[in-house]
DNA sequence: AAGATAGTCGTTTTT
DNA sequence: CGACTATCTT
């Protein structure tokens, strides 16, 4: 067979970690090192040199959309040969082997798979029955206790009462929640995993069926494996099988959820004869913005140990652009998207970047002024939204009559004269027949326990479900779907609602049925509508697809992982911000925070911002933050101060009168030009384009330039020596 | 059962 | 400040 293919084109670590003998493997692929395409080609290798069968081959990824891409890459590669291979999210692949091992697993074959919003309603439900005060124990963070000890593979039976009131309470809700969650067939994310790794524990010939059968196991992202599922892979390869590890310790920034970053420190350690390779060669960024990752990242101790470097281009010096407030930190940033533009770069290739959620606002308002469109990304995922995951609690009751989390979602919804008393007596029925509510309110309405009027509504609910599934049951997905919104009266709830809001209700349930339609559903033996489902639960779509759209793109720093763009803005770069106060206590979490600084920086290929500002309005009250710490991490060697200003002057187009001065904050300004001639916002005059305002001013002495914005003939960048401006 | 109103809280979020 | 929630009101 001719492989040659298969090692064109790579540097010599890339050729090293593809062509290796079977092995343990231990890839540390820096940012923008080609670690996909190695990943692909070291599967390739394996089905093609080392005539390894495709179906002993299985690859881990953390999110579904590395998982697809993975998946589309192999097959461009392999072809039909792509099918036997099993590649996957972890959460999937342990959905998988408890769908096939239903019974051993002990679970019904129906179960569910709950996700988080519904797993925190079950909790408020537990709580409520242990007559537990929400306010000394809130939901939220009962729920992230259960999924931090689950992550860690301990089961409430597992923890030992402490004589602390606090977690002894923690405990109890946990152990209830998962006997409300066996007692239903239900099972959350960390559920999936500890499930499964268990499935393989207490039935070691199944185990020992999967053992042979991966013999390769290749795991994505390494860094952000979490203890449960190092577990899982370390029982499955089982010291027979061998594991290739991808990953950087660099880029860990998901400790905060259960990551651990020791399981790739110490990988080397729990696995015989590892073979390490670096793969340090980055073809996405300039020299300078490498140098300015490394020197940042180098600040780190306990590193693996990983430098990157190119043989590209020096590129620009990285712009520090020191801000009054975020309100001209945006603005700031929009002139520079706005000059791209018109230099002819493209929207899409401008991505913002930001610590937290809440500092998108003051960018987008800037963009929306000057007309740039843009997308922010991580708002709420497709399946996430009220109304979608309305529909879906109609499907999920069609396919299974003892959902009680759907049952609850949409008994009521849309509205159908069913309060919350006979809801409460539906669910006290339950408790006391160990049922399911679907069952309960059955029986009620049979047994004549209920006033006739809600024994009614609830009557003509329960036909209505049953009459779903009846007409629909050899109908196509879409049919169902497009079916249960109808009769269920939901589409016509929300196109009678008022507003933007109804209408975009409406349009989602009808991609909803779109989706449907499009639906491919993988195995062709297995019902369509459970397929769906369990898809739904475990891949929230994307926020939006608006694929081609030509918009700047808006993110935080930890979805930027991954991606990466021509043109970068780093904002907001202070202190208490970035790093976050919240993290600022332990070195620990201080150095996360700065991996969060190196994937940011890492994401930009061209040019790189970095901006910040001296005041910033937040919660109501105006920050004054010092520029971020991770600025003076970067050599001066490396950067360029940005001043528009002339002079530290608060912007005159700009007076809120709360305060008067930023005051003498010790930043990054170092020297301030003399000449106070100009100042932005000052509006000039130009003998042949009119009169204009300021906008920005750029440099000094000489080579000083001004952008304006003229009134008639648009923004412009002049040389302050050249052009012969005066005072309006 | 929808709508108003007061109170609260404020990183990051792959599944 | 403003988004979200819980509770009260009609």
């Amino acid at each position: 067979m001719d492989v040659s293919g298969l090692l064109d084109g790579l540097n010599d670590a890339q050729r090293e970690a593809v062509s290796a003998s079977p092995e343990n493997q231990l890839i540390l692929a820096g940012a923008g090192s080609g670690k996909t395409r190695v990943l692909v080609h070291r599967i390739a290798w394996l089905i093609q040199v080392e005539n390894v069968a495709p179906h002993a081959i299985l690859a881990v990824t953390f999110t579904n959309k590395a998982a697809r891409e993975m998946r589309n890459r192999l097959e461009e590669k392999l072809g039909g040969a792509a099918r036997h291979l099993w590649v996957g999210t972890f959460h999937n692949l342990a959905h998988r082997l408890l769908k096939q091992h239903w019974r051993d697993a002990n679970l019904p074959e129906q179960f569910q798979i709950l996700d988080s919003d519904d797993q925190l309603r079950l909790i408020k439900r537990v709580m409520k029955n242990l007559e537990i005060d929400e306010g000394r124990w809130p939901a939220k963070q009962t729920q992230w206790y259960i999924g931090g000890q689950k992550d860690e593979g301990r089961r409430a039976s597992y923890l030992q009462r402490t004589g602390d009131l606090h977690t002894d309470t923690l405990i109890k809700i946990y152990t209830a929640y998962e006997e409300a969650c066996q007692r239903g067939g239900l099972v959350d994310f960390g559920e999936l995993l500890l499930r499964s790794h268990e499935l393989w524990l207490n039935k070691p010939e199944l185990l020992a069926h999967y053992q042979q059968r991966f013999r390769f196991l290749l795991v994505d992202e390494f860094q952000d494996t979490n203890t449960i599922q190092y577990a899982w892979l370390r029982v499955l390869a089982g010291g027979q099988s061998y594991i290739t590890a991808v990953g950087d310790d660099d880029q860990s920034i998901y400790g905060w959820r259960g990551a651990q970053i020791e399981n790739i420190q110490r990988f080397t350690q729990h696995f015989p004869n590892v073979h390490t390779v670096r793969l340090e060669q980055n073809y996405r960024s300039t020299a300078t913005i490498l140098k300015a990752a490394n020197a940042v990242i180098d600040n780190n101790r306990g590193r693996m140990g990983k430098e990157l470097w190119t043989d590209s281009v020096e590129g620009d010096l990285i712009s520090v652009f020191a801000a009054f407030n975020e309100q001209e930190e945006a603005r700031f940033i929009v002139d520079r998207i706005s000059a791209w533009v018109e230099s002819g770069g493209l929207r899409r290739d401008c991505a913002l970047l930001y610590r937290s959620n809440a500092q998108s606002r003051a960018l987008e308002e800037a963009l929306l002024q000057r007309g740039l469109p843009y997308v922010v990304y991580g708002g709420q995922k497709f399946y996430d939204r009220l109304e979608i995951r309305n529909a879906l609690a109609y499907l999920r009751l069609i396919w299974n009559r003892h959902d009680d989390p759907a049952f609850e979602r949409v008994i009521n919804t849309p509205t159908r004269a069913i309060g919350e008393r006979t809801v409460e007596d539906i669910r006290a029925y339950a408790r006391e027949r160990d049922c399911s509510l679907w069952q309960a309110a059955d029986e009620l309405t049979q047994t004549g326990r209920m006033t006739a009027r809600a024994s009614n509504a609830v009557r003509s609910f329960i036909s209505l479900i049953n009459r779903l599934d009846v007409e629909t049951r050899e109908e196509p997905l879409h049919k169902i779907a497009d079916h249960a919104i109808t009769a269920s009266g939901l589409l016509d709830f929300h196109r009678n609602e008022k507003g933007e809001k109804g209408l975009s209700r409406v349009e989602n349930l009808q991609e909803l049925v779109g989706a449907c339609k499009a639906f491919e559903p993988e195995d062709s033996e297995e019902p369509v509508l459970g397929q769906f489902l369990a898809t739904t639960a475990l891949d929230a779509g994307d926020a939006q697809a608006e694929p081609d759209s030509d918009s700047v793109q808006l993110m935080t720093l930890h979805s930027a992982k991954g991606l990466e763009f021509p043109l970068v803005f780093i904002t907001g770069v202070e202190e208490n911000l970035f790093p976050h106060k919240m993290s600022m206590d332990e070195p620990g979490q201080l150095e996360e925070e700065r991996r969060l600084c190196y994937v940011g920086i890492t994401r930009a290929e061209k040019k790189l911002y970095i901006t910040y500002a001296e005041s910033r309005r937040l919660h109501g009250s105006d920050a004054f933050n010092m520029p971020s710490r991770f600025i003076r991490e970067i050599p001066s060697d490396l950067l360029e101060e940005v001043r528009p200003r002339t002079k530290v002057t608060r912007p005159v187009y700009h007076s809120r009168g709360d305060h008067s001065q930023p005051a003498t904050h010790p930043s990054l300004r170092q020297k301030e030009t003399s000449d106070g001639e100009f100042r932005l916002g000052q509006r000039v005059f130009h003998p042949i384009f009119g009169e204009g305002i300021i906008l920005n001013v750029e440099g000094n002495g000489p080579r000083t330039r001004v952008q304006i914005n003229f009134d008639t003939d648009g923004t412009k960048w002049l040389m302050l020596s050249h052009a012969n401006i005066g005072a309006a």
